[in-house]
DNA sequence: TTGAAAGCGTTACCAT
DNA sequence: ATGGTAACGCTTTCAA
């Protein structure tokens, strides 16, 4: 690895002027100029990365930190976060946390220690540690209580969508499962479902449910079946859940949807390759992720920001799990 | 943040000792070192990786280049390559590289800039670059013409017993699609298939296909049901492709399995959620990504390797679009 | 057992 | 327009 040292020998000038070459800072002729590229390109030099950052007490890092990327719906938000901080030169150091409070500390300081200049986060730990006053930029993939910045999808539209659309494609007697409850979008979820299926006259069932995984989910399905024999209408918490409920009902030879609408949320990537295609509400996973990044390098430039806390739009996906419906509704 | 400097100051001795005790190299007295443990408790004092990195010329990190993370396959690829690597104190830098050879050499270079001590690559333009006499090692996620380190499942072998378990499942007339040709694992499960099937005494069709994309597969599945509206059994290239047929073949009202088997390559996390779940041949993609981590620590820390190229074993999943058979075939 | 100082590869300041 | 050099925070000789 050549160093700029060597670059400048080879140059005939000195390091000096190799470094105002190479960040285009100061005087420089022309002529030499051409020279140090000559070197720069002979040597095939890069310059290092570390020793810049060391010296600027910055980086180009940003330490990414998610529950799980083996959970469909983060992959996506990965995605966008990457993209968008590789437009701006920054690179991404990433960690899975397993939503274990511990794991989190222990991933946030060896990105401290890393000198990542910021971090985007996705946690249902929050309120468990104080983030305020950190010293650099942090952003959250969910709403803070203590209003630091973050980027968030509109549950509680979300569940109000589901409701409505479940109605009026005209299931009667509709379940609603709650979720876990320490999960803040699928309390938003549910808030906003409960809401709009007080104010309507449909019959409605909830369900308490805890989890988010498929086998147990697999399980309340049958359960539910068992004890609602006649619901005709489906709330599930996110897709993964609607998905374990689409196959006990398959297996139960109900006729989907006409005999049964079931609306899922997260819009997860196989959630289209279902049999049938299931019907969601969508939340913009790779649009969160790059606004996630966008605020996050506005905030480590300091530029002035119109909107700490994004309210991401949540949009019904009609596919094969609900009823058609004329367009006069 | 404190600095090691401020730590021997309120300590009371030199940074050389402070180093010393962080490191644990050296003499130190056991009353200094309480008292430099105290100061570094009471400074909240961390060393800063990036100063460290920069005087030894070493690092902690390790860049992870995958085509895209937001591909079913990658996530619990990558997962198992962070946890290995977190156990061992290594961090991930990560980056998509789309199958393109610029972005790919683009992400190479930075991991370089950024010191990294080694990459772990997934990649089909294997060939365009030369990657030996590479001056950091490299672990790739399939094999390589050269011979450099690598882990890879045994798609022959997959193409096999895929082939094996559709024609002992009593699939007569077996249509099998040959995959995109640039990629090896298709290529691999192809002529695995290929050889079973003309040792065999059934007819089998073989359809060129060129992609992996669900779109295009949902098309070729119209046409093959269309021209070869007969074949009972197919062997797809994998399992978002498998997924494609088994809509088509649902929407024609074919009865799965009786009438049509279907089996996969790969065993993404959503095959076992499809109606009917997918029969796939297993990629231990985890353990793979596990084994790549191991494979470059060992290399990094230049232990003796027993193994450079380490193949995967893969498995037959039997779920339900292949038919039962008795225990004794 | 401890400390002083050089050096890792940069950048930025101050001279010239 | 160019060069010398201190400094970033650490580790590691070398001397004491």
């Amino acid at each position: 690895m050549a160093t700029i040292r060597d670059v400048a020998k080879v140059a005939g000038v000195s390091v000096a002027t190799v470094s105002r070459v190479l960040n285009e800072t100061g005087y420089v002729h022309e002529n030499t100029r051409k020279r140090v590229l000559e070197a720069i390109e002979q040597l095939d030099y890069s310059p290092n990365e570390v020793a810049r950052s060391l010296f600027k007490g910055e980086s180009r890092w940003i330490g990414l930190l998610l529950p799980d990327i083996t959970n469909p719906f983060f992959p996506q938000l990965a995605r966008g976060v990457e993209d968008e901080l590789q437009k701006h030169g920054f690179h991404l150091i990433f960690g899975n946390s397993d939503e274990n409070a511990e794991k989190e500390l222990h991933y946030i300081n060896t990105f401290m220690q890393n000198h990542v200049m910021g971090i985007i986060m996705a946690t249902n730990q929050l309120g468990k540690t104080d983030y305020r006053g950190f010293p650099i930029p942090m952003v959250f993939l969910d709403r803070t209580p203590d209003g630091n910045p973050s980027v968030y999808a509109d549950g509680v539209e979300g569940g109000r969508i589901a409701a409505r659309e479940i109605i009026r494609r005209g299931s009667k007697r509709v379940t609603l499962l709650k979720g876990p409850e320490h999960i803040r979008p699928a309390q938003d979820r549910f808030r906003g479902a409960l809401e709009e299926l007080s104010n309507s006259n449909v019959d409605f069932y909830v369900m308490n449910t805890h989890s988010f995984s498929f086998q147990d989910a697999t399980q309340w399905a049958a359960e539910l079946f068992a004890k609602y024999a006649d619901t005709d209408g489906i709330i599930a918490s996110n897709d993964v859940v609607a998905t374990a409920i689409l196959h006990e009902a398959l297996r139960l030879g109900k006729r989907i949807p006409d005999e049964l609408q079931i609306i899922g949320f997260d819009d997860i990537p196989q959630s289209g390759l279902l049999f049938p295609p299931l019907s969601t509400i969508r939340q913009p996973a790779y649009d969160m992720g790059k606004e996630a990044a966008r605020l996050l390098l506005k905030l480590i430039k300091k530029e002035k920001i119109d909107q700490r806390n994004v309210l991401m739009p949540v949009t019904f996906v009609e596919r094969f799990t609900t009823r058609k419906v004329d367009a006069r509704g």
